[in-house]
RNA sequence: GCCCGGAUGGCGGAAUCGGUAGACGCGCCGGUCUCAAACACCGGUGGGGCAACCCAUCCCGGUUCGAUCCCGGGUCCGGGUACCA
């Protein structure tokens, strides 16, 4: 019998679907282990040889963690709202759904034939009723709950309102947008638009009038994770700062709990890093500055307390509300044109510009500590959006501030003792201080750590600031002007915003004639007939973003079927939360803090037991395009070969790299792919064509995509699996090239002929011998470490090293081959099944146990150690492993004629290093 | 600018504890089989040298008997992020 893996592959994946073989259930009896994948979007290009990646790699911790005995819970499903179905849309008129689910079904069947042990029963869609229920159902959570800073957690807002009758804003301990205060009587004598406006200020879900990034090509809002670098993420779109009103989510009172959260989760040090950098915490303190001959005081933030006597003039930011208030009459119409000309300019022509610009208020603010006026400037350097939009300027120790005081010529104190600021400022945080004396503080010569303390001491107790901790982090902004997204279960009642009783969820997306906005500039959702409750009151335009329907979903894996909860408490208690997460960094600072903010949420509801959702993450590297070349000779269809295009004047082109093996050009194939190569020559080296390669992004325009279904045709799923882990280290990127695919191929081929020759089954029974056990079980301690460090390319060498030891030694022995195929399981599942069952089982592999290697059998009888002089190795001797150290040491010593012999030169010293290296000094 | 990674043969990459650098695979070279080719199998393969040996893990320096690994300085490449006060 010859391996024939397109009959295996078929028989086995069938045998499992028929079998359910991998469907799992809740089993008190053994303990759970969940893994879980990043679920893909959808896309209509299909799968290329590089999203497997990371199912792979999943696939076969899952199938390991069964092996041992594990529950393992390893579910997939589709992030199935998204742009390019929209814009699709709109372009063809073919409803959003339909090519979602066109898209679903083409992933589906690239995925099957890979072969994973998905429970595809626990399937779960984000644009299903079913499901998006729940994500409406959370929805209204939120914005049923406030966030008690005092307890660190979501309390219903009944309780708000109950201490605004008492005690109206007295004593709150709520995050809010802005603080607000009132009695316990005005709270009694607002309306319900009042009240309901003042609620908003704490609600966790909350419609507010916030400064967002406005993408007009996309004509919808979106978060600041979806814009990089003054453009859209997707599509590339110039993005504005447009202030509108906007259903939020107040992520930023969760900011202190997402950082300290890092602390308990196994996650790589960058991933982390880069969501602290996201979060950005920042300890200062927060000052007034009273404006002269006015009752405005400028607030502003800062962690440099200890520059304040080196504060020559303050900025505000040219959104903020203090602008109005402190220009003077005299300046009005110069603000006013400066203000007029920065929002004419989109974020991204402000990033570009780099000239510092600003203009004067007329004002002036009084330095609280020494008294002095200092002028009061706007400038778009300065944001609105963080801090309190205002600041205090110092340029002698800060880049930005200096550079704006060169260009309006004002002054700059040094406080730092030998800090040159003729050039440029001195940012550093050390140092020790000067000019800070006051009539009533005196930082002189405090080191700059002692002198931010000291000040912050004297402002609190002087009542002119206090000690403030100021994240980064931003609320989510939460409502997208675009039609394919759950739609908000909320209805406007007289303008007021309600939310509907769960007991109507799910609120399905209605029709809708087109995708566009309507005539008047309503989202898409202004197009549905009849989008009123029965008692006719208007529902909500928007809909939410991607990240909504992500944000929850491994909590819906576990009780994927239940309509009465998200998730029940009893598989909420038995799953508890992933072990496993596998996915790409690109979620770093979106979907993994979503999700970890909607877990905290969760959690402080009571709704679910852990309060970091992934306790352990892997990123994998993304998987690039290798491109091939041709060269033609310029103003020719000559095309020369790699070798000798030097000698010529050529260009490359681009050249599919399904019809080149090995850099080798199909020449016909090549031909035959464009029309206007039809009647191609070639110049060959060696009677070859030989392509040029670079590596390149995986996309169309390169030619250089790679389908796993062709290569699962041609090669098979096993060998598909082993050769992507094989490629290199899972979380490292690299290129893919299908060259070193015969490798992995052969191996198997190898595999196989341990079983058979010809058609004669060559298994035998009996002990195994010595050098076998040895073989077989350096393998399972190799391949079990290796797999618990993701190290999958080492074990994959070390199976080959097996496999080419247990073919020297004749090895057919059934016990040794037995361990040999459940190792291998998890990586080539079908071929191993297969082998399985030719061994004589008639369970399946995945139910076998995984085997635990025996210190035994791996004991060396002799150890060679390297005898060196000075470090440098000149002879080995071999001795009983058992042999101590001691008399190492003294046959080393034996040979000490052999170190005279060397250079003439006395022994020192012997070091012996215990099981490599025996080193003799000389002298 | 700041933060985080990385740099090892012709190529992908090993060396998981500071101990004979280059496992395993690709490619290449030689051989067996074949009329021949492909496949398969066997052997060789960092560079230099007839050889003993010498030189090699981005560069410079340090610690150590011994450094791909630890420390200091630098170069280059990749990723994240940015007027965040």
């Amino acid at each position: 019998m010859e391996y024939n893996h397109k009959n295996i592959e078929s028989k086995w994946q069938q045998y499992w679907k028929d079998n359910a073989t991998y469907k799992t259930e809740i089993d008190e009896s053994r303990p759970k282990f969940y893994v879980l994948d990043m679920f893909p979007y959808p896309s209509g290009a299909g799968l290329h040889v590089g999203h497997p990646l990371g199912y792979i790699a999943s696939d076969i911790y899952s199938r390991f963690k069964r092996l041992q005995g594990f529950n393992v819970l390893h579910p997939m499903g589709y992030d199935a709202y998204g742009l390019p179905a929209e814009q699709y849309a709109i372009q063809t008129g073919q409803h959003p759904e339909i090519t979602t689910k066109v898209n679903i079904d083409r992933y589906r069947s690239q995925l099957d034939k890979i072969g994973f042990c998905y429970d595809w029963d626990r399937e779960v869609r984000t644009c299903n009723p079913d499901y998006y229920k729940w994500t409406q159902w959370a929805f209204i959570q939120m914005f049923n709950s406030y966030y008690d800073t005092k307890v660190q957690s979501a309390r219903p807002v009944s309780e708000l309102i109950y201490h605004f009758e008492k005690y109206g804003s007295k004593d709150i301990h709520a995050a809010c947008s802005k603080d607000l205060e009132f009695t316990a009587d005005e709270w009694k004598a607002m309306d319900d638009k009042a009240k309901s406006d003042t609620l908003m200020n704490y609600r966790i879900a909350y419609l507010g009038n916030t400064m967002v990034n406005w993408c007009p090509k996309l004509g919808t809002v979106l978060a600041n994770d979806e814009v990089s670098e003054g453009v859209s993420i997707r599509g590339g779109y110039p993005v504005e700062q447009k202030l509108m009103y906007q259903w939020c989510l107040r992520v930023s009172a969760y900011a202190q709990r997402l950082l300290d959260g890092l602390e308990k989760v196994d996650w790589t040090d960058s991933l982390k890093e880069t969501q602290r950098n996201w979060i950005g915490r920042s300890e200062g303190a927060e000052m007034k500055f009273k404006i002269a001959d006015s009752d405005v005081e400028l607030e502003i933030f800062t962690t440099r307390a200890d520059t304040v006597f080196g504060v020559t003039f303050m900025v505000l930011a040219p959104e903020s509300a203090y602008v109005d208030m402190v220009t003077t009459p005299d300046h009005k119409a110069e603000v006013e044109a400066y203000i007029a000309a920065i929002k004419h300019k989109t974020e991204r022509e402000r990033m570009i510009d780099k000239k510092v610009t600003g203009v004067f208020t007329g004002s002036y603010a009084i330095n609280p500590l020494t008294g002095e006026k200092i002028p009061v400037w706007v400038s778009d350097y300065v944001l609105a959006g963080y801090g309190t939009g205002a600041i205090m300027a110092v340029p002698a120790h800060d880049s930005r501030d200096y550079s704006f005081a060169r260009r309006f010529d004002l002054p700059i104190i040094p406080l730092i003792e030998g800090a040159d600021v003729s050039e440029e400022s001195f940012d550093a945080k050390s140092g020790k201080m000067m000019n800070s004396k006051g009539p009533e503080l005196d930082l002189n010569g405090l080191d700059v750590k002692d002198a931010i303390a000291a000040t912050k001491k004297f402002i609190s107790e002087k009542g002119i600031g206090k000690v403030k901790v100021n994240y980064r982090l931003r609320d989510a902004i939460f409502s997208r002007q675009r039609y394919w997204g759950e739609p908000f279960p909320v209805y406007y009642k007289d303008g007021i915003p309600m939310m509907m009783d769960e007991s109507q969820l799910p609120l399905q997306l209605p029709e809708v004639d087109k995708f566009l906005p309507t005539e008047t500039g309503e989202p898409p959702l202004g197009r549905a007939k009849n989008w009123k409750t029965p008692e006719g009151y208007p529902i909500e335009l928007c809909t939410m973003p991607g990240f909504a329907g992500s944000s929850a979903y491994y909590l819906r894996y576990m009780d994927p079927k239940n309509d009465k909860e998200l998730v029940s408490k009893k598989a909420n208690d038995y799953w508890k939360n992933v072990d496993l997460y596998i996915g790409g960094t690109e979620h770093a600072t979106g979907h993994l803090i979503y999700s970890r903010f909607w877990n905290k949420f969760l959690y402080d509801l009571g709704k679910v037991c852990k309060d970091e959702p992934f306790s352990k993450l892997i990123n994998q590297g993304m998987v690039q395009g290798r491109s091939n070349f041709v060269y033609r000779i310029k103003d020719t269809n000559t095309f020369v070969s790699y070798g000798l295009k030097d000698n010529y004047d050529v260009t490359p082109i681009h050249v599919d790299v399904n019809i080149v093996s090995n850099d080798i050009l199909d020449t016909e194939a090549f031909r035959a792919w464009r029309p206007e190569f039809k009647d191609a020559e070639f110049i060959f080296e060696n009677g070859k064509y030989m392509c040029g390669w670079a590596v390149e992004k995986m996309s169309k325009s390169m030619f250089n995509v790679v389908n796993p279904d062709d290569i699962v045709e041609r090669y098979g799923a096993d060998t598909l699996r082993l050769y992507e882990m094989f490629l290199g280290p899972l979380e490292q990127s690299k290129p893919w090239d299908t060259n070193g695919i015969d490798g992995v191929n052969r191996f198997l081929r190898k595999l196989w002929n341990l079983f058979y020759k010809g058609d004669t089954l060559l298994v035998t029974d009996g002990e195994p011998t010595k050098e076998e056990l040895k073989s077989i079980h350096k393998l399972i301690k190799k391949v079990t470490a290796d797999i618990e460090n993701f190290s999958f390319n080492t074990s994959i060498s070390a199976f080959m090293i097996c496999v080419n030891e247990l073919t020297q030694l004749k090895c057919h022995n059934r016990e040794v081959l037995s361990q040999l195929v459940v190792l291998l399981a998890p990586f080539a599942p079908h071929v191993c099944e297969e082998l399985w069952h030719i061994l004589g089982n008639d369970t399946t592999v995945c139910d076998a146990v995984w085997p635990v290697h025996n210190e035994e059998y791996l004991k060396e009888d002799n150890v060679t150690y390297a005898v060196s002089f000075n470090g440098k190795a000149r002879y080995n001797i071999e001795v009983p492993a058992d042999m101590s150290s001691d008399d190492v040491q003294k046959i080393a010593l034996a040979n000490e004629a052999a170190a005279k012999w060397i250079d003439g030169k006395n022994i020192v010293k012997i070091i012996v290093v215990p099981r490599k290296i025996v080193n003799v000094v000389i002298k």
